[in-house]
DNA sequence: CCCCAGGGTAGGG
DNA sequence: CCCTACCATGGG
């Protein structure tokens, strides 16, 4: 890919059927993002502001620079992922070719995996607005300033100090309980995310799934979104129906090394297959 | 009042 | 293994 500076923006050249920047941020594997009224999308990732825009052709991510895009978004992007050769390895039926007419755009994030398990313990019997909002609002109390309404998500440290009390008025429910396990888990030494991140994936899943509000699908979750294993396969409302109704023998084994990202163009087809016909 | 939301847990068959 | 009630909260 192109990356090359202009002014205080960097600009890549990318195809936008390979990396669709809206779908990726708004997809639900994060929660911080949100469109700009030029038409662009703005977030908090890894820490920092982050404002973009695409066309057919370009993304330019503003006020950055080459050094700092390298450094930080390319990884956090995907852009260093070879979904060309990822794709084609998954074109396996009629169903996943047509998912991947609508959704090949979306890659999987790089994120932090502290956030993205705190973000999918809060998703659970949830929906995305409350979740962003319940994100937001730990971030508001806990995190960081970096400038107005905008607060990086906290770190482990800053939510040790957490007690029960300190959670009331950020609508996490009864899933306040599930964020204080969880940093309890890590501070206290019998959870390292370090050691999830290098783990076979069982035993990935072993360590995950003791946290109180890890069940299968938020495990899954936050092995795909937050450790960027590719393999991971969450399968909520959405998935269960496209099983059931193409695949009722079971999701194809080609698939298995990336089966998240198939199961990604799947999820967002089949929601928006709904959504078209429900409107 | 109902229902649902990118589910999970506890408890009982 | 299965099934079910229940879990806070807010929006439709």
């Amino acid at each position: 890919m192109k990356t090359i500076q202009r002014g205080s923006d960097v600009i890549i050249t990318v195809n936008k059927a390979d990396l669709n920047l809206l779908d990726t941020l708004d997809c639900g594997q994060c929660f911080r993002f949100t469109a700009t009224a030029d038409g662009g999308i703005e977030g908090i990732a890894m820490g920092r502001l982050i404002h973009m825009s695409q066309t057919d052709t370009e993304v330019t991510i503003y006020d950055t620079t080459v050094e700092e895009y390298h450094a930080i978004w390319e990884r956090y992007l995907g852009m260093d992922v070879d979904y060309a050769s990822i794709k084609q390895s998954l074109v396996f039926d009629e169903m996943i070719a047509k998912a991947m007419e609508v959704a090949g755009g979306i890659r999987i994030l790089k994120q932090d995996s502290f956030e993205a398990l705190c973000s999918f313990l809060i998703s659970q019997n949830n929906n995305i607005p409350r979740i962003k909002g319940s994100v937001r609002k730990l971030s508001e109390r806990f995190g960081n300033k970096l400038g107005e309404d905008m607060y990086t998500f906290p770190t482990v440290e800053q939510l040790a100090c957490a007690r029960k009390e300190d959670l009331q008025g950020l609508s996490l429910g009864y899933r306040d309980d599930y964020i204080l396990d969880c940093v309890a888990r890590i501070t206290g030494g019998e959870l390292s995310l370090s050691q999830v991140a290098t783990a076979e994936i069982d035993e990935a899943r072993t360590m995950l799934r003791a946290i109180k509000g890890v069940g299968p699908k938020v495990c899954e979750c936050v092995l795909l979104f937050g450790f960027h294993r590719l393999e991971a396969f969450p399968i909520d409302t959405w998935i269960k129906k496209v099983l059931e109704m193409y695949y009722p023998n079971g999701f194809p084994a080609a698939a298995a090394q990336y089966a998240g990202v198939a199961q990604q163009y799947l999820f967002h087809y089949q929601r928006q297959l709904d959504n078209a016909v429900s409107r």
